[in-house]
DNA sequence: CATTGTGAACGGGTTCACAGCA
DNA sequence: TGCTGTGAACCCGTTCACAATG
């Protein structure tokens, strides 16, 4: 049950069945089984319960598990039962979007500061925030515990901006350009690029 | 060589492909190699050249692939050698966002049609577009070439307006909602969400 | 009796290694 | 010589099937 490295692959799926947790339990239900829940996101009962097995044992045969047990024990592994401070890095037309979403902050993120190079956009205020020369990294970041980075910058200057990044200590890049970025192990990089997903799905219409 | 179902973990890889030769094309490039495009996206040499073997015999043994004509394949395969009409449902801000984003004309996508319920919304421009009432969806899109629809509408009615969107003949869903949508087997749905990739994240971060 | 946790079997994707060829 | 295309070996994630148990 305690294993050594739990495979990146079972940790990715963690947050959507959190997700789908944490709504059961808005619709007031206390208790699921791997059955329902794989039900809803599509994955086998055996998959559900493989995959927990590898954090605990969780539920209780015969009545399988409660929702509310297991949502904080999710979130205990993921490791949000605390508030992460998420830097934005580009204010341009997603970065403003994105700070004005308002859906991070029950779900364990919140914007923390906004930085630019742009000198037209430095100053103005977005989403609650005073958007930042990203000069500033390099005094504002260390120590200030962000340890994540949304990247929201051309496509053109992001490798640069993603290692200036890594020098100011952040650890985690959402990376929302389109190119892969290059960097070293201990810096754990995801993207979005609906680009890439719209060119996937075409493959399979008829 | 021409195989009958090629796996989707391979689809899924495409479009990467494409994204890097063409990178390199831009930069000039005429030539490369399973190695070096397998470098710059974090692959194997040997992935490269096995994915790519499942739609033909691209390459040529001592020299590699030509990049024109492995960008010229790869659109075929993913049937982006032409333009694909999108229908935006939710003029919100991340609506809004992705109306003014102007990344997806010169990759093969085009927004042809914003909707919304919202009252509010309806009539007003946005990316160069009126919005429109969601109840036209009916007389609009069948017959329009409309295939692919982006969601952007709240979680809680998601579902609903997804099986209105079957309804009217689309095929394939980028899903920006934070839920996961049932639908039937013939409609390809792909999901962007933010969050579950930033609390997949900090399981990693230290 | 319903449902979990899990060892074993299975399946399929990745890597290896090399023949083949420009 | 350099690099592709590919069968075979390997590896790892998924599914199966069942003992265990509230």
């Amino acid at each position: 049950m305690v294993s050594e490295v739990i495979p990146d692959i079972i940790v990715s799926r963690l947050p959507r069945y959190l997700q789908a947790l944490q709504r059961m339990h808005q619709e007031g239900q206390s208790t699921t089984s791997s059955k329902e829940l794989g039900g809803r996101l599509g994955y086998t009962a055996a998959q559900i319960r493989k995959d927990l097995s590898q954090f605990g044992e969780f539920g209780k045969q015969g009545t399988g598990y409660s929702i509310p047990f297991l949502v904080s024990q999710i979130q205990t592994i993921l490791r949000i039962d605390r508030m992460w401070d998420i830097l934005l890095v580009g204010a341009g037309s997603l970065g403003h979007a994105i700070a004005n979403y308002n859906g991070f902050t029950n779900r364990g993120f919140r914007i923390a500061m906004i930085v630019d190079n742009d000198p037209d956009k430095i100053g103005k205020k977005i989403g609650g925030f005073v958007v930042q020369d990203i000069k500033n990294l390099k005094n504002q970041i260390p120590g200030s515990g962000i340890k994540i980075a949304m990247l929201t910058v051309p496509a053109s200057v992001a490798q640069v901006v993603a290692e200036d990044l890594l020098q100011v200590g952040i650890q985690a890049i959402l990376n929302y350009a389109p190119v892969p970025l290059s960097l070293p192990e201990n810096i754990y990089v995801e993207y979005i690029d609906p680009l890439i997903q719209l060119q996937h799905m075409t493959y399979y219409i008829t």
